[in-house]
DNA sequence: GTCGCTTCTGGAACGCGTTCCACTTCTCCG
DNA sequence: CGGAGAAGTGGAACGCGTTCCAGAAGCGAC
């Protein structure tokens, strides 16, 4: 009788990884985010992300179920850390702006955060179509974040309305960074649009905040 | 004295082909879009589509100069296609529907061509943020196709929103489209979503079409 | 300790997009 | 028609994501 079932390959979840297990998948994320803002996403290979934390190739597997998994979880884990930058950044602003006054701050201060790290820019996109579930999962995440940030910047929408102004939002950030991204549109084009997307939507919530 | 200048590989643009040249570029076309269908963008391979059309592989690169180049024609020339049914679907409801009204059976309508043809759903999305330039042209195209017809559906939006009303319709569009092929959300959510998206934003313009 | 398990390692191997090459076939000007 | 340059052919070869395997730690239970 010989042992016929195979052992499960597919990562396990992170709650039931052991400190040490949890340290490496850090390390596997970092490396990746540091590989890609050094050569960018298109030169990144696994193998050399796998050399770089110290772990066989094959282990990189057993962590992430694919190059996008691991990417999508790098690009999430940078992208929550943004967005905790722009809603103090727009929260230390005390005076009483309106909402849309608010929310162009908060994308346009997103907007040159991407400027800055063009390849994280790149690699946001470059995932954003991914079928694997695992990276699925991962940009699941991203997205409900974006949406409490959004909810976080934009107090005086009314429920009703403001899920459909998040997802208006949101889609419009990612549009318009695909197109800059893929060479469809410059920068500021993308910038400048953005910003109209966003005051035409917030402009019938022109009265201040009243929690200022 | 040796030839060292290497021949130009890089596609001949369309203008640019014989006739002979037109049919192969379109039997590649044709075949790449059959192919989808029948076993998908994941399985599709260069190899095949070559094969079908009854040319070298070394061949079909001298037409698109990469896979993404390729499927980005395709689903473009599907796409256009899908555009003037939807279009011709529209203008013959002779009641004078709203803005909204016409916009929201737009987007209905052509969700539901989507959902017909999932595989090509999956095409489109999985091509959108390709950065080879060929590709991203085609896309461009496509991106200025939408546009033209959004705007001979809401004939009553002036120019000055109408460009914004626009983007965001198509960028919603195209999340949402993301959102259900990779299986972040379902069709009929995303269907809704997208509706609402279109009536938040035309509301303003509730007046019947004065072409009507 | 040591047995039994899971995990990790190093490295070979596979699949498919892409490139290259030596050769044949078109095409079209003189 | 003849001949030069462009375009196409068939097939080998390369690169990198991914998979697989046999053996080597790592680690909890007893």
């Amino acid at each position: 009788m010989v042992k016929v079932t195979k052992v499960d390959l597919s990562p396990r979840p992170v709650e039931a990884m052991s400190p040490r297990q949890l340290e490496r998948r850090g390390n596997l994320i970092a490396a990746a985010l540091a590989l890609v803002t050094e050569i960018g996403v298109e030169r990144l290979q696994m193998r050399q992300v796998s050399e770089r934390s110290g772990v066989a190739l094959g282990t990189t597997y057993r962590y992430f179920s694919s190059k996008d998994h691991l990417l999508a979880a790098a690009i999430a884990e940078w992208h929550r850390s943004l967005l905790t930058d722009l809603v103090g950044e727009v929260r230390g602003r005390r005076a009483g702006l309106t909402a849309s006054d608010r929310m162009v701050r908060f994308v346009r201060h997103g907007m040159r955060a991407y400027q800055r790290q063009p390849e994280l820019a790149r690699l946001r996109v470059s995932v954003a179509a991914s079928t694997d579930p695992f990276a699925s999962e991962a940009l699941q995440a991203m997205a409900r974040a974006d949406g409490a940030a959004l909810r976080a910047v934009m107090t005086e929408v009314p429920p009703s309305t403001g899920d459909v102004v998040r997802h208006i939002v949101g889609h419009a950030w990612q549009g318009e960074l695909t197109a800059w991204v893929t060479g469809r549109t410059t920068l500021d084009d993308a910038r400048r649009r953005l910003e109209d997307v966003v005051r035409l939507v917030l402009t019938p919530y022109e009265a201040a905040d009243p929690a200022a």
